[in-house]
RNA sequence: GGAGCCGUAGUUCAGCCCGGUCAGAACGCCGGCCUGUCAAGCCGGAGGGCGCGGGUUCAAGUCCCGUCGGCUCCGCCA
């Protein structure tokens, strides 16, 4: 067999004149009569190999036979193409390899969709033929920009002392956040392993066992719905520190995102990155984690409304609840756009949408004007800078629901209406998390981070406060304004990182978890470990995690991390490549003490 | 758990609203021609019965119900 001298990508004037062995795909094959050009693809790109019939008829029949996705190594002379051949849309397109010698190393079944980027496929029958589609140039791109991402990721961590550990996979199932993938264990029937939602607790042990700086490029998995953003296994790169505060953990992570950017996509990022609280961004934009991109910012209206007649508006205010508005300017937007809009906000559970439109003569066009008075509704257009063309949107509810109502809307309008610039990045830290927030499903106060964020210390006082008072109200009033020592990262409104100052104090752990209403037998046996390694010298500590497959799906301009995982899931949990999940043997369930109930 | 969009040749889609030459196009595939193309070109050919199951009807890709799958979103994701 002929052996590789060099991948066809690499072809350049170096090697004019000079002869090559190339091993790879063929990607496409055009006979002229008398002449034959194959396209020869491997994983550093595509070049031109040719043939002509008089000049080597034995390597002209083979080169004639060939077909899409035969895999080939071909020996020949590399040459500069004739001038006017030239095709500036290969890297290699000023050279081609003049054939000597064909291997034909196996031949491929007529393919089930085309390796190129020009037909869209479907992605049942992508993840079905994942070999295949991993063979087009933009997931061979994503993947070995991933690649070249760990490699740089690796080197920031090193640079700054980083001690590289793994953590184990089959650990402890803990109460708290999100669903657990459970194993089985033979050896112990009915018992179980969990799979890890993250290293968290294992990491901050190494901080206790005092290495000080740790990281890991590793898997985590939640056993949860899927999104484009979401898969059931997916990569965080995760790192923690001892003796630092969040100035260092934010600084470190801004040095990792920076050199990430300039290595792989040759772009200096403004440091430091923005940062806005919690409670800002929620009020701007409705949504923790903002697309700054572009604006219809949210503008509260309550002001405006205080005394308003207006029902809807007005029970809101009372309920302690919210009014505010977009005000989509210049938009013109016709009633069937708007009614388009309207059907979106009610899948998201709004009961309806109110708009007003300010028509070119300055009129207003709305269904809802009627109700406010004179005052009213000549504050609201200047609160709103209400002008000719623009269209306002208002949602008056609960605070949650105008911010999921309105923060909606704004991306669903920013993304339909084409108001976001794709070239930019927009990198923005969220800080002054709240620590809890009150979960009326499970009637109790539950970390917005987890429970081994620590609060800032001159909030503790309110922690201790809230849990002798008794009515509800109050409880949340105090505990509202109790901030977490959480940041997290966030760019072109996906949340890509996040992290915090750990509590390193048994009492304070404690606190938290009778906070969070985790009891004194619950907390022992499910972070007994936690809490015993707490009273044996813990050191401050802190980190963060990046969510690795969103940060090189925004890195790389892609809506959905599928694409930059080799072997991802469909959006019900399934791999079409291998059909997991899949049925077990009998045996195999006997084995681990499962019976399966219909 | 819920909502929306989609499911028709190998692939991407049109046809569905207004049931009755509606089973089509392009690419791919097969055969032929062609000495400079590069998503080659030209000529010819094969290939599906419309995701699956019911129902309505004289008649169903076309209407109705259910179901499965893909995608997007809400819930969920400490």
């Amino acid at each position: 067999m002929l052996k590789r001298t060099l991948y066809c990508g690499e072809i350049s004037e170096d090697h004019l004149g000079k002869e090559v062995s190339l091993c790879g795909w063929v990607h496409r094959v055009r006979n002229h009569g008398g002449v034959v050009f194959v396209d020869l693809r491997d994983r550093e790109g595509i070049v031109q190999c040719v043939v002509e019939e008089r000049i080597n008829p034995e390597a002209y029949e083979l080169a004639d036979s060939l077909r899409s996705e035969y895999v080939v190594a071909i020996r020949g002379t590399v040459r500069r193409r004739p001038q006017g051949t030239e095709n500036p849309r290969l890297k290699t397109g000023n050279f081609e390899v003049v054939i000597d010698r064909i291997e034909l190393l196996n031949s491929s079944e007529a393919l089930p969709f085309p390796v190129d980027e020009e037909t869209p496929v479907s992605e049942e029958i992508k993840l079905n033929h994942r070999y295949l589609d991993l063979r087009r140039e933009s997931m061979r791109e994503n993947i070995l920009f991933r690649h070249k991402a760990y490699q740089v990721i690796r080197r920031v961590f090193l640079r700054h002392g980083f001690v590289e550990v793994e953590t184990p996979f089959l650990t402890k199932s803990t109460p708290e956040g999100a669903r657990d993938f459970l194993v089985p264990s033979r050896l112990h029937p009915g018992k179980f392993y969990a799979l890890p939602q993250s290293p968290q607790l294992f990491k901050q042990i190494l901080m206790v066992a005092g290495f000080d700086r740790y990281f890991q490029i590793v898997k985590c998995l939640r056993d949860e719905d899927l999104r484009a953003d979401r898969q059931p296994e997916f990569t965080q790169v995760d790192f923690e520190l001892s003796f630092v505060d969040e100035e260092d953990v934010i600084a470190f992570s801004e040095e990792l995102i920076c050199d990430l950017f300039k290595e792989l996509l040759g772009l200096e990022l403004k440091r430091p990155f923005d940062r806005l609280s919690y409670g800002e961004v929620m009020e701007r934009y409705g949504s923790d984690k903002p697309d700054r991109r572009f604006g219809l910012e949210l503008i509260d209206l309550s002001h405006v409304f205080k005394d308003t007649q207006f029902r809807v508006f007005r029970e809101a205010l009372e309920n302690n609840g919210a009014v505010k508005a977009i005000n989509f300017k210049g938009s013109n937007l016709s009633r069937k756009e708007i009614d388009e809009l309207t059907q979106f906000v009610q899948t998201l559970g709004a009961k309806g949408l109110a708009w007003i439109k300010v028509e070119a003569d300055g009129k207003l066009n709305s269904p809802i004007v009627k109700f406010f008075t004179e005052r009213e509704t000549k504050e609201l257009l200047k609160t709103m800078d209400a002008k000719a063309g623009d269209v306002l949107f208002f949602s008056a509810d609960s605070k949650d629901m105008v911010y999921k109502i309105l923060g909606n809307l704004r991306l669903h309008i920013g993304k339909k209406y084409g108001l976001i610039d794709q070239s930019k990045f927009d990198l923005l830290w969220v800080v002054d998390f709240p620590l809890v927030e009150w979960d009326e499903e499970e009637k109790r106060f539950v970390s917005l981070h987890h429970p081994f964020t620590s609060p800032r210390e001159e909030d503790i006082p309110l922690i201790e406060e809230a849990l002798k008072v008794e009515s509800l109200e109050e409880k949340k009033k105090l505990l509202h304004s109790v901030r977490a020592r959480a940041y997290d990262l966030v760019i072109n409104g996906y949340e890509v990182g996040g992290g915090s100052i750990r509590i390193h104090r048994r009492d304070l752990q404690e606190l938290i978890f009778k906070l969070l209403e985790i009891g004194k037998v619950e907390a022992e046996e499910k972070f007994g470990f936690l809490l015993r390694a707490l009273q044996f010298g813990a050191p401050p500590h802190g980190g963060l995690a990046f969510g690795l497959d969103r940060l090189i799906a925004i890195m790389r301009g892609l809506d959905s991390i599928r694409d930059v995982i080799a072997f991802p899931k469909t959006q019900k949990g399934i791999c079409p490549l291998t059909g997991a999940p899949d049925y077990v043997e009998p045996k195999q369930l006997k084995d681990v003490h499962i019976k399966v109930v219909e």
